[in-house]
DNA sequence: CGAACGTTTGAGATGACTCAAGCGTTGTGG
DNA sequence: CCACAACGCTTGAGTCATCTCAAACGTTCG
């Protein structure tokens, strides 16, 4: 079962959930120690606070450790669009390093626990270790896997559809970071975060929650998210899992 | 002005459109004739074929020479939508390289030339040559910040503000391949290939264009996109350059 | 106790969709 | 060489999903 298997490979590393899971990709307990040698410090942010904000010079990423984040677009207006969300173990600004800077925001949607990689450090670590240099690189095409699939739910997704994709991408990345067995996970998060994450407002998320509900698909309540039979809500979102490339599921 | 500046730049490389006109990464013309001795063989591909299949097992990637690609996602009912669109020198499925398969199929809207890569070629470039190797990885995540502003463009904006938004991008990429003079540009592809681009029906897609024309900010017609006032047409798309990375506007 | 916040419901407006059909151009086979 | 099919573009009419504006309720916190 799900949780038992994820327990056996829980390490003591601060990144023990980086790549985690996933196939093609893995990182060994011995890569996972060296790239821990470039952390130069551990911050704590508090809920609804920006981390980055846009267009600022960056000479540091960050590997989430704890917590919830979001990347972010303002249009015009003022009116938020989030264009990510991340979960434990994501490095979440890598793309920073070779860009220099970041084209968006970032805020904690909770309190949350950071691993800060100077790009300098970083530099030492790949010099002459091209595989490493090479695995690093899929972590960030991973999010960009992410951010096409996104594009691929707003396009061609109604409401309902957006957010039972938006929960079965969510579950699967969560469970991959063993936090979640495929029924239950936490996501202490607004409904209004919700309608930023799925394009919608909050007054039709809380609608569309409601119809979930109904249709006995998924609960959305008091952070919790509940799935009483995740091929259901998976059909409902049209959620196919290879894009995140996991390793073959297990069940 | 934008094509007179273009023609000092060009070169007799088949990759000098390849990150042209970036700022913070640009190619010297020794690294772009060392890039091209990996160039195993170009390829012309005829329009409306699929170029690659979802899923497929990568030892190559493709740098677009000519013509225009896009990138998609099918949904249970054979419903289309593009994820990405791409001009010449966009290295098109450079992330194959670190990720070994694509999740998503590449099709040629109009008739392309292509300059392969093998993997085993990219490596050997690679040993030993970090810099290199993080402009590589840099245009892959110039992807994914395209990709990012594509989830802006669905979350926030309605029909018009997308194919403005799409139009004013597509103008700034062609504009750093020397293939824009900011006025107009060569687009031949159908009302029905921009509406799967910008998620919407075809029909609307010609009543939007409808609207467009009307409002004197852009036409489209014959496969040519012709912009009166580019400032215009920008701002109705809420259309920021900045995540492009280009240079410094020299306008 | 009152303010702030998140959730929930109602009513009316609107943007985009579906279905249907007509028109012009191009290409092709009898 | 003509007829017809295929394709892309355009318009109309009716429907539906989602939005906006408005308001009420419960909880938390100062």
């Amino acid at each position: 079962m799900g949780l038992k298997a994820a327990a056996v490979e829980m390490t003591d590393l601060l990144t023990e959930r980086f790549l985690s899971d996933r196939r093609v990709v893995s990182l060994t307990y011995e890569e996972r120690s060296r790239l821990e040698t470039a952390i130069s410090e551990v911050k704590i942010a508090s809920a609804r606070t920006v981390i980055v904000k846009p267009g600022k010079r960056m000479e540091t990423s960050n590997l989430l450790l704890d917590g919830f984040l979001a990347r972010f677009l303002d249009d015009k207006n003022g009116l938020r669009q989030f264009v990510a969300f991340h979960v434990p173990g994501d490095f979440v600004d890598l793309h920073a390093y070779p860009m220099h800077m970041l084209d968006h925001g970032i805020v904690a949607l909770t309190s949350a626990r950071l691993a800060i990689f100077p790009h300098s450090e970083l530099d030492r670590l790949n010099r002459g270790d091209e595989e490493l240099t090479k695995k690093l690189w899929f972590s960030t095409l991973l999010d960009a896997a992410i951010h096409r699939t996104w594009v691929f739910r707003f396009g061609r997704l109604d409401g309902a559809g957006r957010v039972a994709h938006f929960f079965s991408e969510t579950n699967a990345r969560l469970h991959a970071a063993y936090l979640s067995d495929n029924h239950q996970f936490q996501l202490p998060i607004t409904q209004a975060d919700l309608g930023e994450i799925c394009g919608l407002t909050s007054i039709h998320t809380n609608r569309v929650l409601r119809r979930l509900r109904e249709e006995g698909l998924c609960t959305f309540r008091e952070g919790t998210v509940t799935i009483p039979e995740l091929s259901a809500l998976e059909r409902r979102g049209q959620f196919d899992r290879r894009y995140l490339y996991l390793n073959p599921d297990e069940q």
